[in-house]
DNA sequence: GACATGCTACTACTTTGGTCGTAGCGTCCC
DNA sequence: GGGACGCTACGACCAAAGTAGTAGCATGTC
C-alpha cells in the first residue's frame, strides 16, 4: 500500500472534482457544463482550476480528442472524503463520538439511521470474522 | 431564538478560538501561550487574528487588566462546530448517512460507539415524548 | 517623575484561492 | 487551402488569509 500524502482540495476544487468524479473522464467544457447552474464561472476559470488540480496531482490528462484534452481523476472520491473527515475529526479531538453527538443534536442523525448503520456494522463484523477464519486455515 | 448568520472561521482562526474556548477569557499573550508548540506564530500574528475575530464578531473585549485587553468568545464552540459539520455535510450531499458510512469504513466508528449512541438517542426520544405530553395537558 | 517593559494600533508584505481576458494555435469543414 | 471556431497556454488581478515589524503609549517600579 503506497502512502501518498493526501492532497488538500479547496472548496471550488472539490466541486470540480465532484463534477469529474460524476463524469468519469471529461474535458474542461464538460466539467463546466456539469457544474450547478448557479455556480458556473467563466470557462477559463474552470480551466485554471483544472490546471491547478493537475499540478497538485489530483487529475491527469488522459488523452486528446480533437484539440481538447480529456482529464481523468487521480484522487478518488473516497480518498478525498476521507481527508475531509479526518480534518473535521481533528477539530473534534480526533474521536468520532463528539462528532456523532453533534450530528444527533442538530437532528441530522435519526434513530433509524443509527439502527440501520448498526445492522450494516454487524454484518461487516461477521464477514470480517469469516475472512480471518478463512485466512487462518 | 435569534438567527445570527453564523460566522465563517478559517483554520487558524479556529485554532485561536479553540485556545480561547479552553481558557474562557484571555489576553493575546495567553492565547498565544495556549497554542501548540509547533504552531506558535509571532505575537503580533496572533494579535492580528484576534483583531480580525473581533471584527467578525466572534470575540469581544471584556475588560482591561493593566494595559492589556482581555478577550472572551462570543461565538460558542458548539455553534462553530455546528457550522463545520453543516459544511462537511453539504459536501456529502446534505445527508449524514454517507458520512457515517465513511466513518465506519475508516474505522473511526465502532459498533460500541453506535450502540451507546443508540442508547442515548432512545432516551432522548423518550424525554421528548414526555415533554410533548406535558405540553399538551 | 523617569525608565523599562509590554501591549496596542497600524501598516505592510506574501501566499493562496477565485476569477477572467486574450493571443494564437490546432482542427474541421467546405 | 482558407476560414471559422474552439481550446490551450499564459498572464493578470483582486480578496482573503497568514505572517510579522514598528512606533509609541500605558503601566508599574524605584
Amino acid at each position: 500500500m503506497i502512502k501518498k500524502k493526501s492532497i488538500r482540495l479547496t472548496r471550488f476544487e472539490l466541486e470540480v472534482m465532484t463534477a469529474l468524479w460524476d463524469l468519469g473522464t471529461a474535458s474542461v467544457r464538460e466539467i463546466r457544463e456539469q457544474l450547478l447552474d448557479q455556480k458556473r464561472p467563466a470557462y477559463t476559470t474552470v480551466q485554471t482550476i483544472v490546471y491547478r488540480l493537475e499540478e497538485k496531482g489530483a487529475v491527469r490528462r488522459l488523452k486528446k480528442i480533437g484539440n481538447a484534452h480529456i482529464f481523468e481523476p487521480v484522487v478518488t472520491r473516497k480518498a478525498a472524503h476521507r481527508r475531509l473527515i479526518h480534518e473535521l475529526l481533528d477539530l473534534f479531538g480526533g474521536s468520532a463520538r463528539p462528532l456523532m453527538a453533534h450530528l444527533v443534536e442538530i437532528g441530522k442523525l435519526t434513530l433509524d439511521d443509527i439502527r440501520e448503520l448498526e445492522g450494516d456494522l454487524g454484518e461487516q463484523a461477521e464477514s470480517k470474522a469469516e475472512k480471518r477464519v478463512a485466512h487462518r486455515r
